[in-house]
DNA sequence: AGTCCTTAAGTTGTGCACATCATTGTCTAT
DNA sequence: ATAGACAATGATGTGCACAACTTAAGGACT
């Protein structure tokens, strides 16, 4: 937003950290769909470097398991198989119940905050119901989630299931696989009841209906997937 | 075990997993202690490649909080401090028991006989207690027990968080903070109860009491560690 | 004698050229 | 016409030289 240059200023780790974190944004977003492939040159050169740095950019991204790169041919963005996606929600499910059991925290009043703005964010949805900005706000949902714990490991697990997964969700959304409005809806009862849970102070409540929203939503998106084409090939 | 030359052969995936698991076997092994320098140079040389590929593998060993490098400094080998260390075995526990509730698989006759041969190495120890050899054994009971699932990601999660403090355990040891003898003694009763707990097909049963002894394990040193110094510096 | 600046050495980070590998299209022999 | 060999192309992987950076030692000035 301030600077205009795209990965200039700042120390190595900085420049990595933008670079890790905006392609892992085009890839959740569907940007970069399943199946893409990534130019190493073409990323450096929009980046502003070589390949060296974009290069350990890469290799991070496979080793969260969203990019695999195969030598003499390319690097892809990974598509999950449906086993994978029932295992990693399974997790999900636990990880998301321990937020709340797990080092909770008290969330600050800017935190709260956060959470409203998010409500009403959502609430804009609900007139125009748009599935980037859908996943955009989704995101930015849990990463505010996130901070009502403060055990670093369980976020760390959870972001990176997260992240595995998220896009495969949207994928389902855009091939109007299930229907947009419905999760608008739905998404805007969840947010509601988390802040209202997290207005009295009972953190592992919040928790609950997170998990039990996780777990409803993959329902839907499994059911979807099943009936249509139960082989992804 | 049956070449001699250490990173020879294979593909790249092949070479750079050899050199990945070696220096992190050495790191959990305490051949690299907490704050150790490592020399990308020397490590290069003495896997025979040159420092691109082997600071691939640094950069992952980072991205799993094993090394940390410093532009300019060097790379060196983390500590995990006390706040750390309780968050990371909170989460231990609960995937532990995950392990025998998500996604069970019947282990195969191989698997039992290996966790016999766990058994039988475990009673050597009795006689003859050394601390290296009770962290190797230790680590290959891990991941024996993580084939008792069959959910990847929670694998992954696992290996990452045991991997992550199992060497600050085996440091406890070795400053003879805990009683070598007794962990010896209490970690035959684990492989003994869990054998037994897979001879009846109840991985249910077998996660729990791993869970268990990770709990009590971990009390242990904690106390150790409390007694003796309150605060690492 | 003490403080500050300069300089030298050593480390990680970066850029570039080349090696290695897979794919594809073409040419030749049957 | 078709099957197989082969060369050309373009991708990732590797090696090396240099840049950026930190630290520590040494000397000059106060």
């Amino acid at each position: 937003m301030t600077c205009e240059t795209p990965a200039a200023g700042g120390s190595a780790r900085d420049r990595f950290e933008r670079m890790h974190d905006e392609i892992r944004r085009r890839i959740c977003l569907l940007d970069y769909a399943p199946g893409t492939r990534l130019s190493e040159e073409t990323l450096a050169a929009e980046f502003g470097t070589s390949r060296t740095p974009l290069r350990r950019v890469l290799a991070r991204l496979e080793s969260e398991g969203l990019l695999q790169s195969v030598h003499g041919v390319g690097t892809f963005v990974t598509d999950v198989d449906l086993t994978e996606l029932v295992q990693t929600y399974r997790v999900r499910l636990e990880l998301a119940e321990l937020i709340g059991r797990l080092d909770p925290v008290a969330p600050s009043l800017a935190l709260v905050a956060e959470f409203r703005a998010l409500r009403a964010r959502s609430k804009t949805l609900r007139d125009d119901p748009d599935p980037r900005r859908f996943a955009q706000i989704n995101m930015d949902f849990f990463v505010a989630l996130m901070r009502l714990t403060a055990n670093q490991p369980l976020r760390e697990m959870s972001e990176r299931l997260y992240f595995r997964t998220t896009r495969i969700w949207l994928k389902s959304v855009f091939a109007s696989l299930i229907d947009l409005k419905d999760e608008v809806e739905i998404f805007d009862r969840e947010i509601d009841g988390i802040v209202r849970a997290i207005g009295i102070g009972d953190l592992e409540v919040a928790a609950l209906i997170r998990r039990a929203h996780v777990s409803m939503s993959f329902e839907r998106m499994r059911k979807a997937v099943e009936t249509r084409s139960p082989v992804t090939p």
